[in-house]
DNA sequence: ATGGTCGAGTATCGA
């Protein structure tokens, strides 16, 4: 089971490159974020033409999560479950795709330590931790991934005392991540490759991209009995260059089925 | 040395 997650940073913007690297890649299971578009807006007929259906959660301008898989998707909750404190923005989607709880997230960036915007994202990520323990089960298949907005630890920047007093880095940001996984999550990406210091995100600005200055924010948690199933997992930096790229480069993760040798 | 780009939409804001 292949399972990707990329915030394409419009899907309007982006559709075509999705598209081809859909085909290219063949993931079964696809999350996406910064959609920015309304649901009545979402292009599930190009999905399905490539053999997937789709559950999206879209509020127009800003934001917009998806879901795409070949496995089927079953019990979705659109933000928060019901009986926290809800969203007033498209951030969270949780779906069941061929078996697998899979919850995609788009964590508020913070803007900076002394905006409001940075305690709401430290709220949010208690509650995404609320939020599993209502909507899955950590001893059942379950994947979160998504952009984070906050990269774990120094191994994940390239350079740490030049993000040093930014958002993405902070202490309270990194603890309040670890609590997350501390619900039962493992960071396959660098359960694989330990020592790495590989990105997912760079700044269009300032060619960035080409010297190697980005963080690693997006990333695909597994509950144990999926982390121990992992197969592969890699970045594909491929995806970020060339003409209008995205600003961020997929993950893809590759379990073996149940059961398998 | 400084600032450097996108995407939303059409002036700026958000990242």
């Amino acid at each position: 089971m292949r399972i990707a997650t990329w915030n394409v940073n419009s899907l309007k913007a982006r559709l075509g490159r999705v598209e081809q690297w859909l085909a290219e890649v063949t993931p079964d299971i696809v999350c996406l974020q910064e959609t920015k578009l309304a649901d009545d807006a979402f292009p599930a007929m190009a999905f399905a033409a490539l053999g997937y259906e789709a559950v999206h959660h879209g509020e127009g301008r800003w934001n917009g999560v998806a879901i795409l898989s070949r496995l089927g998707v079953d019990d979705v909750v659109d933000g928060f479950a019901p009986g926290l404190e809800s969203d007033t923005e498209a951030r969270l989607l949780t779906a069941t795709c061929g078996g697998v709880r899979v919850v995609t997230v788009y964590v508020p960036n913070g803007r900076g330590l002394d905006h409001p915007m940075y305690q709401h994202k430290l709220s949010w990520l208690a509650r995404l931790r609320q939020h599993l323990e209502v909507t899955a089960r950590a001893d059942h298949d379950v994947v979160v991934c998504g952009d984070f907005n906050v990269a774990p630890d120094d191994r994940d920047v390239w350079d740490a005392a030049a993000c040093h007093g930014g958002t993405h880095v902070s202490p309270a940001e990194r603890q309040a991540l670890a609590e997350v996984a501390g619900w039962g999550l493992t960071d396959v990406f660098r359960k694989r490759y330990q020592e790495d210091q590989l990105f997912s995100w760079w700044d269009y600005r300032a060619g960035n991209f080409h010297k190697h200055m980005g963080m690693r924010i997006d990333l695909l948690y597994a509950s144990p009995p999926l982390a121990e199933r992992l197969s592969w997992v890699l970045i594909d930096r491929n995806a970020r260059k060339g003409k209008l790229p995205s600003d961020h480069a997929p993950l893809v993760a590759e379990f073996d089925d149940r059961g398998a040798p």
